[in-house]
RNA sequence: GCUCGAGUGGUGGAAUUGGUAGACACGUUGGACUUAAAAUCCAAUGACCAUUGCGGUCGUGCGGGUUCAAGUCCCGCCUCGAGUACCA
């Protein structure tokens, strides 16, 4: 009878799954822990053997956690609203409801087959009303509150209305849109009830606003930032433009600097932190305002160097500034309606591709400088961006490279007000000890002083003060497409009216095209019924809207990352309908303990999700305002494509050493026709595809070798590797501790079936520990010193490995350690018992069914992680040269315990030890756990 | 351009954070068992020299430095990867 995996594992799963044995309670009297994996999607294509990386590393961190006497939280579910599921609707009609239902069950199939200690009785999946009837309460409490700066936090809206009412918006401290308008109390009063909403549309932290947004033609949507890379889409690879458009935002930007000093008190990835903070951009500067000469009004600028405004030689517009119109002079006019409409007409791609092209046109226009008075040219150039800042830049060529570059481009002057820097080929932008010259009272000042001095000049004339800005844009909520969740709002007069708490969930319509409108509006315009009667409150068709009493309802849905900005506070309570989460349930649970995901989501759902934690933490619903405490990127496991070469113009196909000399193409070919050698099957490869049909071979030695490349794994480059076809062959257990196994966590690598055999025979030979002469026999005698010390040391190194998820080190552990068994020949109980429980978080399966022929009847789940003893240790020893005395040396033997600095600062403090020391040099000091056993020599 | 991160055998990767570099595994070679294969077990495996002497020399991307001791720390380069990109 050998390692019979399929029979094993199958039997534990079903055990686990009868017996709820991970399920969690939410009272214990044990310590809490939670451990997190970053949902999936659940895509057509099922799962590939790089997706379960983090969920097995997390689930040997739960297994460890509940063996080490935690109450442990580990659940799963699935962000199930999203673009494939409704891209295959409009391909096929099919309801995007039933694609993903089909693709849930195929995932839970595959993760059940892999033994994960999921607690399914919390699973959740953002498609559902009773899980997305709480996303759209979210969204009501953002819409019902403002950012008030004076509590650093968000605020019932409430509260700003009776601000309103009492003071007007006179001393309030809020972030709003716009503040050029002031209005008191009376005014407050004054105003229609729709002018009263638009203004507080500025406040709320939910707002409707016309928005320059990017959107992406080809998927008919709009995109949030996080969503474009490299200028085009994230998904699909579509060019993507600015539009002017009326869209829903959740004002994050009020939330910049605490996401920024959030960062400081949470253990996540300092490459990750640093990418936030660089998302956030915050910079300390001043705003600047330019008065603009026979004319109205003012250009404010905002600029991180205010100590080089006497360089200010002109001044640049982006093309879209409001006051570019209304300044240009009447000479100018023409150029500049030709240059706006040009920058206009241009994707962001090309902006982005020629950003070397100087590009600009004057406007006839000048400013004054604040504290010279002197006429400043007025330029306008797509280098000034209109969503940074104030999209207006002072010009300081000196000081700046692009203003420099402008400024030669345009022969216009250049004003050095650097003490002995030298501006002739580029300018001089270091901030240190540099001097300021030509600078009226500026001069002979640094960098840090001038800085101070001149916003304070600034502040004192009112033209100017210190202000921080931040490079963190609102995020956009709307999407133009069918398969998320609804936005709960009416309108009523142009103007968005909130649902009511009790008349959630709004559920999502049913309609016959997934397509937008032949009038262009999204996909909800195809319902038939969906207005809203106010007087009834509940949806009805469309017919009946009447303005009065019906409304229509939003066409837009919310965006991916709604439901997974708060779906981890979900898990604590997934069944509770009352609240979106019990706050015993959340006072018990607090945060997550370990999350692991992918980095991927670095700017996206890990920033959204802290931001939406911070305001439910501002209203009380939370009781921290960080979710979760450490974080991990697991790395990617790549696919390793194969590839045949074939001449150009053929049907022949030349083996790889041979290729040098032709003109070949290089074709993707599926991995399952090469065999580990990179042999290809050649009859195989013929009837793969029709293409191949008549090829023919030019080989080496008889065979055809292909090309190898290590790119992302996907079902497209045909080189996915399956993890039912593993633990088909190999068990589930060799496939968790082989990707384990592969390397790091955090580092991304290349899958390879062949080194999984180590793994494997690994198990084969624990199996035979335990089975001598092929049956289960184990010795009930006192084990050998030697073997326990083999079981003490591993039980040590898998402890310190698994606390710091070095999980690939774990596993060499146990190798050596059945290695040094085997030779031993151990079969004694007393090290084979604590052996299966110490490779329970990795094997669990295997564990299981050791644990039960050892005699237990019930899970091993809930047994004691073993503990190692050091008195099994102390032989284990190295011999180090040490100092001491500064000249002499000599050779200590060195315990595992110490390092040598501590063991010489031992002999230096020990009496004894100096006496023996008198005179002599000796050979060997002997130290074990910091005593000096015996000097020789 | 800027900001992080990484360079160790044929390969994936170890190295108690300054202490015998190459653990463990794959691969390769040789051997045992077998009619044979598979499976399993044993041995060798950084390079070069000596292998009729149990040894020696060089070795962690390159060049310097600190130290009794450097893959690890410091300075200067090179290469690769990730993120970001006219952010004023």
């Amino acid at each position: 009878m050998g390692y019979n995996f399929l029979e094993i594992e199958k039997k534990w799963q079903d055990y686990w799954a009868r017996n709820q044995t991970f399920k969690a309670e939410n009272k214990s009297t044990l310590p809490k822990y939670y451990v997190l994996d970053m949902f999936p999607y659940p895509s057509g294509a099922g799962l590939h053997v790089g997706h379960p990386l983090g969920y097995i590393a997390s689930d040997i961190y739960a297994r460890y956690k509940r063996h080490k006497g935690f109450n442990v939280l580990h659940p799963q579910g699935y962000d199930s609203f999203g673009l494939p599921a409704e891209q295959y609707a409009i391909q096929t009609g099919q309801h995007p409801n039933i694609t993903t239902q089909t693709n849930i069950n195929r995932y839970r199939e595959q993760l059940d087959r892999m033994g994960f200690s999921f607690d399914w009785s919390r699973e959740i999946r953002t498609s559902q009303a009773d899980y997305y009837k709480w996303t759209q309460w979210i969204f009501l409490l953002l819409f019902d509150s403002y950012y008030c700066k004076k509590a650093n936090a968000a605020q019932p809206i409430k509260d700003l209305i009776s601000h309103f009412e009492q003071k007007g918006n006179q001393d309030l401290n809020a972030v709003c849109d716009e503040n050029s308008t002031t209005f008191t109390a009376t005014d407050w009063s004054s105003f229609s009830v729709n002018k009263q909403q638009e203004i507080l549309l500025m406040y709320r932290l939910a707002y409707l606003s016309e928005t320059e947004v990017n959107w992406c033609p080809e998927l008919g949507t709009v995109l949030a930032n996080d969503e474009i890379i490299n200028g085009v889409s994230e998904r699909g690879g579509f060019p993507v433009t600015k539009k002017k458009m009326k869209q829903w935002s959740m004002r994050i930007g009020a939330y910049a600097e605490r996401l920024l000093q959030g960062l400081n008190t949470i253990d996540w990835p300092g490459s990750l932190k640093e990418m936030q903070r660089n998302w956030i951009g915050k910079s300390i500067g001043a705003n600047v305002r330019f008065e603009i000469q026979n004319h109205e009004g003012t250009i404010e600028v905002f600029t991180t160097r205010p100590d080089t405004l006497f360089g200010v030689t002109f001044m640049t517009l982006a093309p879209e500034h409001d006051l570019v119109e209304v300044i240009t002079t009447a000479e100018q006019k023409e150029a500049v309606a030709a240059y706006v409409e040009a920058s206009a007409q241009r994707s962001e791609r090309d902006r982005m591709s020629d950003v070397k092209t100087i590009s600009g046109v004057f406007t006839g226009a000048f400013a004054l400088h604040p504290l010279t008075q002197e006429p400043v040219p007025i330029w306008i150039g797509d280098y000034v961006l209109a969503g940074y800042g104030t999209g207006a830049v002072m010009a300081v060529p000196c000081g700046d490279q692009r203003d420099y570059d402008f400024a030669k481009h345009f022969n216009i002057p250049i004003r050095n007000i650097f003490e002995g820097a030298d501006i002739s080929k580029e300018a001089f932008t270091e901030k240190g000890k540099t001097q300021i010259t030509d600078s009226d009272f500026l001069n002979g000042l640094v960098y840090k002083e001038a800085m101070a001095s001149v916003i304070e000049r600034l502040e004192k004339d009112g033209s100017g003060e210190g202000t921080i800005n931040y490079r963190l844009r609102d995020a956009i909520f709307s999407r133009q497409r069918y398969w998320g969740e609804p936005i709960p709002v009416y309108y009523k007069e142009g103007l968005p009216v909130c649902l009511k708490p009790e008349n959630l969930p709004l559920i999502l319509p049913e309609v016959e095209q997934y397509l937008p409108t032949p009038e262009g509006a999204p996909p909800l315009g195809n319902a038939t019924i969906w207005a809203w009667d106010a007087a009834n409150e509940k949806v009805v068709p469309n017919t009946e809207i009447n303005d009065t009493t019906v409304f229509p309802l939003e066409l837009n849905t919310m965006p991916g990352w709604a439901g997974s900005s708060w779906y981890f506070n979900r898990y604590m309570d997934a069944d509770n309908t009352e609240a979106f989460v019990s706050k015993e349930a959340v006072d018990y649970w607090q945060e997550v303990d370990l999350y692991l995901g992918g980095s991927e989501h670095a700017t996206g759902h890990l920033l959204y999700s802290r931001f939406w934690q911070k305001f439910l933490f501002d209203l009380n619903l939370l009781p921290v305002d960080e979710y979760a405490k450490k974080l991990i990127n697991q790395g990617m496991i790549l696919g390793s494509s194969a590839f045949v070469y074939r001449k150009k113009g053929t049907q022949e196909y030349i083996t790889k050493s041979r290729i040098e000399g032709f003109e070949v193409e290089a074709i993707r070919v599926d991995i399952s026709l090469v065999n580990s050698s990179d042999e290809l099957d050649m009859e195989g490869l013929k009837n793969w595809q029709s293409q191949f049909k008549e090829a023919t071979f030019v080989l080496e030695d008889g065979v055809y070798v292909v090309g190898r490349e290590v790119e992302k794994m996907s079902k497209s480059k045909y080189n996915v590797v399956n993890p039912d076809q593993i633990c088909e062959q190999y068990g589930a257990d060799t496939l968790r501790m082989y990707e384990m196994f592969l390397g790091p966590l955090e580092q991304a690598k290349p899958w390879n079936t062949a080194g999984i055999s180590g793994v494997y025979s690994f198990l084969k030979k624990l199996w035979r520990l335990y089975h001598p002469n092929e049956t289960f026999s184990v010795s009930d005698k006192k084990a050998s010193k030697e073997s326990l010390k083999s079981l003490h040391q591993t039980i040590k190194k898998v402890t310190e490995d698994i606390e710091n998820f070095s999980f690939n080190t774990c596993i060499s552990s146990f190798m050596i350690c059945i290695n040094e068994l085997t030779v031993q020949k151990c079969n004694e109980r007393d090290v084979l018992e604590p052996l299966a429980i110490l490779l329970a978080p990795f094997a669990s399966h295997t564990a299981e069914e050791l644990w039960e022929l050892l005699g237990y009847d019930s899970s091993i789940s809930t047994v004691a992680f073993p503990i190692h003893e050091p008195s099994y240790l102390i032989e284990s020893s190295k011999n180090y040269p040490v100092s001491f005395n500064g000249k002499m040396r000599f050779t200590i033997e060195l315990s595992l315990e110490l390092k040598p600095k501590e063991i010489e600062e031992i002999i230096m403090n020990d009496d004894r030890t100096q006496q023996q020391l008198q005179g002599r040099t000796p050979k060997k000091v002997i130290v074990v756990t910091g005593k000096i056993i015996n000097i020789v020599g």
